[in-house]
This record gives structure tokens, C-alpha cells and sequence, in this order.
RNA sequence: GCUGGCGUAGCUCAGUCGGUAGAGCAGCUGCCUUGUAAGCAGCAGGUCGCGGGUUCGAAUCCCACCGCCAGCUCCA
């Protein structure tokens, strides 16, 4: 055995080395001391390794250094170890879990019986940045299985020994432990060189997180942070996380009179005049839509008996989630449950098939789109709630389709396309997840032979219009699978909103035919889809990817007229009413305030136009109107501005 | 639901050791007659989330409840 290795540079080029040289050795020697500063871990063969690995055979090497993605998520992993073990040296008694590297940074889940406080988490914070300046190398050593359990319950540490007994079970037949100092840890690495190398940490919050994720388990402390090489970045991050706390629906909704909670109705919202006004412009505006594109808009009831629901399946599997009634004929003897026989809605979809089942169906008929934006109700947990995006009662711009088989493809199609229309219109991109069937089978109604057949009608589908989409398997309503749309805001975050659902099974519970070509009876598919999704999680996103500032043709107030003096008042008045009377949303300050003072308030609402009416303007019959954000636009007639408007703030579609 | 934090005027926030609540902005009323992000003055505004308790006395201490915020496997 020769005692020379060959390593592949990414490159290409291949360098001899000695063997057993430790990748950083080589770096340094071989290609140069730039690269080995840099450096932060490594892969060999595909592999990722610590920088400290020995070469120990002909392979690809590839360097990864602090500047790439995995490489910060490798030293956010780090600091959750630093941290975990400066949190055992603070607080002795406390076991440690489990502490991932997550987007955005790490947490580590702790086990103790107080609670951190907030006060604590600044502690630690300190602590954890002077033991990283410490610069302890990080140091791997791979034991047998029973050494690491002797190891673990030794240290009293239960939750390890769990894990430890778990991985046991898997088959693997050793541990790979990492120390630095002396505090031990088993994880799969790699790890930075040294602590130092981390950069700095700053600690965020603290929550509570069931051991595994169980509300059966125990409560343990989860300790949010984040890390970053460069203190500048850190800087940059939460600057980040303050422009979206500043561009928080929940902060600005109520701000811009758009809409408010109150304690009585937690869930649910109050929409202001604002609010209602941008509401009613986007249902509009997708009802346009959707009857061009041959959907007919129908209600039905908000309240049904509950039989509905037994032979639609939420009886058994969304039962818990819905919001039930009492009926007051039933019997007093029987027990409450039972007399709880009626249930607002959470979804539209059965009483749509209702609907469709009110007449004999032709295949010449299909589609049928139903159209609705009817009040939905789910029962969430107190604790999910939260501002518009986590609501109790909402609506959808909802439809259900029904159609043969073999008019999948191009309905899927043509949703797809509505969706683009709709994203466009809004400077959102979006990607396509496609979710198949619930991992569990009490989860979810159909068996699995009409669940192969959901999946690859869609698949088929998705496939044939080319775009690119990614699998998000088990995560499938409980009655077929989905196509989600990802957007991403002005701020780069992902909302789920819209999705397609492919539905086999409702037609075989309702019992769904229409008559073919053939004159036999044949079983339609259900789509379910929604565009906006449901409109108080699509204006919360809006509202946030604006930062308030909508649009013209969105925006409740789309001008506001202001005098520069009351002497104009009359002309203010005029203008007002005549873009009000085409149909324009314009306002007027007859406040005593200056005209400095105006515009600024203008501008706080975040109204697209002020319109500056002076001596000249009332000279010429005409307005100065100045864009939200500054821009004058000079004195202009009043059809001139007309024309702006129609340019700019018609719904485009 | 569970864990932790928070709840004082419409909003943002003070309020010391337990001694009967305060500012700025917004609002209202005047004055100013004003040219593109805050003119001046005066006035008014509070069951201190709700209910109990301790105390001579509670925004403040204790208990229970309500609401809001963060989180509740991105699986070594």
C-alpha cells in the first residue's frame, strides 16, 4: 500500500498527499493558507467532514468556507452546543435534549423544572459569546454503543440515554460523540474547528416545546438564537427581523383602520370601512375573474345538521375542528354530544356537491365550477391564534370543479394560469408543492387504490404544464391530494395561500354521477381550489408584502384632497365629488391644518395621491397631485388626473 | 389545550418602598389663511384586562379567569 493518497479537487486537478494528512493540513500545504483560514468543513466523496478527518484514501476533496449557507448552519449547530453547555455550567441539574440549526438559526430544548426568564437568556448570551472566545476545539470520537450508554447515564443525562437507545435500535453500532472542553455531546457533525470560529450569538427567545413534539411528553425549555460569522451580519439580521415587526399586519391593520380584533370574538376580526373596502375590491375583482373563466358564483347554508357531515367524512376526521351547535328539539335525556347535532361550516365543499346532486348531470354540463365566498368557521386551538394569518372564522374565494377524468390536465391548467394572473398582479412569485396522501391511514377517507390514482392524475397533470414543483409527501388533505402554492413576499418570506385538491372520494360518499356520452352513468372528479386562499391570510400577506402602501387600485382611500387654505374649499369640494361620482375612493381635509401638515397625515395613511389644491389650481380647474412617497406631478387638469387614475389604479383584472 | 412573557387614555409609553394615575401623539375648541412629512394656545379623555383576596389603604402583593405575544420535532 503506498503511503501517498491522490486527492480531486473540485476543479479537476488531483494532488498527491500523505496518507492520514487531516484535510486542514492539507489545505494549508497544498493549496494555501487563504483557503485553510477560510475553510470550515469539508466533503470527501460527497461526505461532510471535519477539517480535523485524516485522508486516509484516494478521494474528491471539497472545501466549504465561511462563506457558504452550510457552512453558517454548521457553525449555528455549533452554537447550540456551546450554548448547551454553558446553559449545564449556569444551571446545574438542567438536561439537555436535542439543539438543530434551523433556518434562521438554532435552538436547544432543555430539560429543568424553571423555566429561563428573560433575564437568564442574557446570561447565557454573555456566557455563551465568552465561550466561544475561549476557543476550545471541537474534537470527534466515534465509541461503540454500549460505551455511549455507559457514558450518558453516567451523566445522569435521561434524554440522551433515549436517544442513544433509539439510534441503538436502528442498528447503528457506534456513536460519534463531539466534545469541546470538557462537555461531551453526540451528534453527527461535522463541527467548526473551534468555538472562536463561530463568530457571535445572540439569543432571541425562549418557549416552551413537548419532548418530541408530543403534548403527551414533557415540557421542556426551548432556547431560540441565532449566529452569524460576522457581527455585521447579526446586524443586518435583526434589522431584518425589526423591518418585520414593523411591517406586522397586526400592527398596521388596525393602524390603517383596515381592520381590529376584539376580546369577545378572539379569532375572529372586525373589518373597518378601510378594510372592508380593500376586501370587497379584491372579492371583486376575483369575481370577474372566475366568471370570465366560465365559474357560476352560488351560497348555501352557513349551518348544517350533521349528517352532512357523517356522510362527508368531517364527522370522523375534522369533527374536533368544528364549531357545533345545539339544537334544542332534540331530547333532554340524551347526552350533550349528542344533542350538539348541527355545525357551522369549516369548508364549502360538501354543500357544493349538494348542489350539484340537485339535478341529473350531462357530460355535456362539465365542468361545473361553483364559485362561493361564503363565512367559514374552525375551532383552532386558543393558543394557534394569531392576527389574520391563524383565524377562527374567515372566508375563501372558494370553488369546486367537476369534471371527467380525462379534463384534468387542462383544468388544472387553466387554474394554474388564473394563478399566475393573480400573482402577477401583485409582484408574487410562487412555487409548486405537491403533497400526496396523510401518512396515517386514520388520517385520511379513500383507500389506497383511489389514492394512487389522485396522486398520478396529478402528478400527470403537474408534469405536462412544465413548471417546476417539489414533493411534500404525507402533507395531503384528509380526502386526495394538493398542489400548494408557495409566494414569496417583498421580504423574501414564503406564505402558503392557494392550493388544488384532487378529489376521488367525495363523488363515491355523495354519490356523484353525470350521464356520458354513452348513456351510462359515470362518477365526476372534484378540484377543489382557492386562489387567494382565504382573504384574511391573503390581505394579512398583502399587507405585509406593501408594508402598508398598497397600490392604487387597491388602496381604501386612493386620493386625498388638500387645500393649501379653506379659501379653496370650494373648488376642494367640487373635485372631490366629481372623481367620488366616477366611482373613485376620494377624500377631503377640511382640517385647519397647514398644508405640511396635510400632506404628513396623507402620507401616514399611505395614500396613493395627495391632491394639492391652491390658487392655481382652482385658476386652472385643475389639481396638484403628489404621489405617496414624494413625487410632484405639477398642476394638472382634472381629466388629466382622470386619466392617471384609470391608468393606474383600475384593477388589471 | 400546554409552557413562558405581557395587559395603565384611541396609539406609544412613564408610574419609586403599597399612600387615591402622568407625558407625547391622536381627539375637541379657538386663533392662524397657510404651497408639498408636524403652526400656536386651551380643553377633555382612565371601572389601571375582569373577578376575588391580603391591607387602614392595591395599578403595585396573592389567587383564579379572559385576551394578546412567542413557541409546541426543519427528528443525533
Amino acid at each position: 500500500m503506498s503511503d501517498l493518497v491522490k486527492v480531486t479537487l473540485p476543479d479537476g486537478s488531483q494532488k498527491d498527499a500523505p496518507r492520514g494528512t487531516t484535510v486542514l493540513d492539507f489545505v494549508k500545504t497544498s493549496i494555501g493558507p487563504g483557503l485553510a483560514k477560510a475553510a470550515y468543513f469539508a466533503r470527501l466523496d460527497g461526505e461532510a467532514v471535519d477539517l480535523s478527518r485524516a485522508i486516509d484514501r484516494d478521494a474528491k476533496l471539497e472545501i466549504v468556507t465561511t462563506k457558504s449557507p452550510e457552512a453558517l448552519e454548521v457553525a449555528r449547530h455549533d452554537a447550540a452546543h456551546v450554548m448547551a453547555s454553558v446553559v449545564q455550567k449556569l444551571y446545574p441539574g438542567t438536561q439537555v435534549t436535542i439543539g438543530p440549526a434551523i433556518e434562521d438559526g438554532f435552538y436547544y430544548d432543555f430539560a429543568r423544572e424553571t423555566p429561563f426568564t428573560p433575564e437568564d437568556l442574557e446570561k447565557i448570551e454573555k456566557a455563551t459569546n465568552e465561550a466561544i472566545a475561549a476557543d476550545l476545539p471541537f474534537v470527534r470520537e466515534e465509541i461503540s454503543m454500549d460505551a455511549a450508554l455507559g457514558l450518558f447515564e453516567g451523566l445522569g443525562e435521561k434524554y440522551k440515554v433515549e436517544i442513544v437507545k433509539d439510534i441503538a435500535a436502528r442498528g447503528a453500532k457506534t456513536l460519534t460523540l463531539y466534545r469541546h472542553g470538557d462537555w461531551v455531546d453526540f451528534c453527527l457533525g461535522p463541527h467548526g474547528p473551534s468555538t472562536k470560529r463561530i463568530g457571535v450569538v445572540k439569543l432571541l427567545n425562549v418557549a416552551g416545546a413537548y419532548w418530541r413534539g408530543d403534548a403527551r411528553n414533557a415540557m421542556l425549555q426551548r432556547i431560540y438564537g441565532t449566529a452569524f460569522f460576522d457581527k455585521k451580519e447579526l446586524e443586518a439580521h435583526l434589522a431584518k427581523l425589526e423591518e418585520v415587526r414593523k411591517r406586522d399586519h397586526r400592527k398596521l391593520g388596525p393602524a390603517l383602520g383596515l381592520f381590529a380584533f376584539h376580546e369577545v370574538a378572539p379569532g375572529a376580526a372586525f373589518w373597518l370601512p378601510n378594510g372592508t373596502t380593500l376586501y370587497n375590491v379584491l372579492e371583486d375583482a376575483m369575481r370577474r375573474l372566475v366568471t370570465k373563466g366560465g365559474y357560476q358564483e352560488v351560497k348555501t347554508p352557513l349551518l348544517f345538521n350533521k349528517r352532512l357531515w357523517e356522510q362527508s367524512g368531517h364527522w370522523g376526521v375534522y369533527r374536533e375542528n368544528m364549531f357545533l351547535v345545539f339544537d334544542k328539539e332534540s331530547d333532554p335525556a340524551l347526552p350533550v354530544d349528542e344533542r350538539l347535532s348541527m355545525s357551522l361550516k369549516p369548508m364549502n365543499c360538501p354543500s357544493h356537491h349538494l348542489l350539484y346532486k340537485m339535478g341529473k348531470r350531462s357530460y355535456r354540463e362539465l365542468p361545473i365550477r361553483y364559485f362561493t365566498v361564503d363565512t367559514l368557521h374552525r375551532n383552532e386551538l386558543s393558543g394557534s391564534l394569531g392576527g389574520l394569518t391563524r383565524v377562527r372564522q374567515f372566508a375563501q374565494d372558494d370553488a369546486h370543479l367537476y369534471l371527467m377524468e380525462s379534463q384534468i390536465p387542462e383544468e388544472v391548467s387553466r387554474i394554474v394560469e388564473l394563478m399566475k394572473t393573480v400573482y402577477g398582479a401583485f409582484g408574487l412569485e410562487f412555487s409548486l408543492l405537491f403533497s400526496t396522501r396523510p401518512l396515517k391511514p386514520e388520517d385520511r377517507i379513500g383507500d389506497d387504490a383511489l389514492w394512487d390514482k389522485a396522486e398520478g392524475a396529478l402528478r400527470a397533470a403537474l408534469d405536462k404544464m412544465g413548471l417546476p414543483w417539489e414533493l411534500n409527501p404525507g402533507d395531503g388533505a384528509f380526502y386526495g391530494p394538493k398542489i400548494d402554492f408557495v409566494v414569496t413576499d417583498s421580504l423574501g418570506r414564503k406564505w402558503q395561500t392557494c392550493t388544488i385538491q384532487l378529489d376521488y372520494a367525495a363523488p363515491e360518499r355523495f354519490d356523484l354521477t353525470y350521464v356520458g356520452d354513452d348513456n351510462h352513468e359515470h362518477r365526476p372528479v372534484v378540484i377543489h381550489r382557492a386562489v387567494y386562499g382565504s382573504f384574511e391570510r391573503f390581505i394579512a400577506i398583502l399587507t405585509e408584502h406593501y408594508a402598508g402602501v398598497f397600490p392604487a387600485w387597491l388602496a381604501p382611500v386612493q386620493a386625498r384632497v388638500v387645500t393649501v387654505s379653506d379659501r379653496f374649499d370650494a373648488w376642494a369640494r367640487e373635485v372631490q365629488a366629481k372623481l367620488a361620482a366616477q366611482g373613485w375612493r376620494v377624500e377631503l381635509d377640511e382640517s385647519s391644518d397647514k398644508l405640511g401638515a396635510k400632506i404628513r397625515n396623507a402620507q401616514l395613511a399611505k395614500i396613493p395621491f395627495s391632491l394639492v389644491i391652491g390658487e392655481k389650481e382652482v385658476e386652472a380647474k385643475g389639481v396638484a397631485p403628489r404621489r405617496h412617497g414624494g413625487e410632484d406631478l405639477k398642476t394638472m387638469s382634472l381629466d388629466a388626473f382622470e386619466a392617471l387614475l384609470r391608468r393606474e389604479a383600475t384593477p388589471p383584472y
